[in-house]
DNA sequence: TGGAATACCAACTAGTTTGGTTGGGAAGGA
DNA sequence: TCCTTCCCAACCAAACTAGTTGGTATTCCA
């Protein structure tokens, strides 16, 4: 029951982004290796993170040299559900989440269902209503404790 | 991010030793073959599932023939949360929890810290205010709609 | 026009975890 | 003395995690 490095090292580099953007929505863009270098994570790995977010059409990209990743729209405007959906499945805690699941054989799995749904739906409220922005917010103010 | 069978098991195996506990607490002494059965899960790994909420104290055995395994309270008074945490580990969804923790390299880790740390509230609400008696119960309502 | 810097992409891999199985005890009732 | 049950340790295959390797395609700049 844990978030993986790829949910973790999606929602660094997301806020990396968004750092980025907010300075200068003109010109946004960030090379990989500056994130991973400054992050301590594996350039080669983050790089296939950061292409799944691209797909989802959360990040755009430059090519070539002078190239980079940059956020495709305002950080207030991506939900950190949909970096980690992408990057962590449905993040479904459940295992037969629809009741028309056949793979289902336990019925009674229902029991442990009970559990698992509750557990669900609170995960979404928590991320669904929870921008890159506000995760920056919080953040920063975090930080001025220290 | 699921809960592993072990999670699951454990909360079926509890109902089910629920249900014999209230219906004649005196006698409530369930088979482990029986639960594996009904519930078709593996009985060897059932067992050693089972072993470790026997370890703590959630469950009493009775050796030999006319044997099995009960209980050790009322399901009213068993949160998920010790079922869970025992078989599942803190159920942590963050990485570095505690502030101290040196093994967490990335400072920035914070990021992803920050919303797995909302999650883990939410979580633990969940399950430390759910007993054993309020899984069972959800569950009859339940079956009642079917 | 050639090279440097960058994004893009697929195949491979070591190590860990999951979800078991196997095999043999030990205790207790009939 | 069986038989039934719980108890326990060692083993194992498959899947997953967290990468690495090695190459290709673009684009800028000198």
């Amino acid at each position: 029951m844990k978030l993986s490095t790829k949910g973790k090292y999606g929602l660094i580099a997301m806020a990396d982004l968004a750092i980025a953007y907010l300075n200068n929505p003109n010109d946004s863009y960030l090379v990989l290796k500056t994130i991973a270098t400054k992050r301590n994570i594996s350039e080669a790995y983050l790089e296939r993170i950061i292409a799944k977010l691209k797909k989802t059409n959360l990040i755009i990209t430059q090519r070539g040299s002078l190239g980079g990743y940059s956020l495709a729209k305002h950080p207030k405007d991506i939900k950190v559900s949909e970096v980690l959906y992408e990057l962590e499945g449905k993040l479904d805690v459940g295992g037969c989440s629809s009741s028309s699941d056949k793979s289902c054989i336990i019925k009674s799995n229902c029991f442990s269902q009970i559990v698992c749904e509750e557990i669900n739906v609170k995960i979404r409220e928590v991320i669904e209503n929870m921008t890159i922005e506000d995760v920056l917010k919080s953040y920063l103010e975090k930080s001025k404790e220290f």
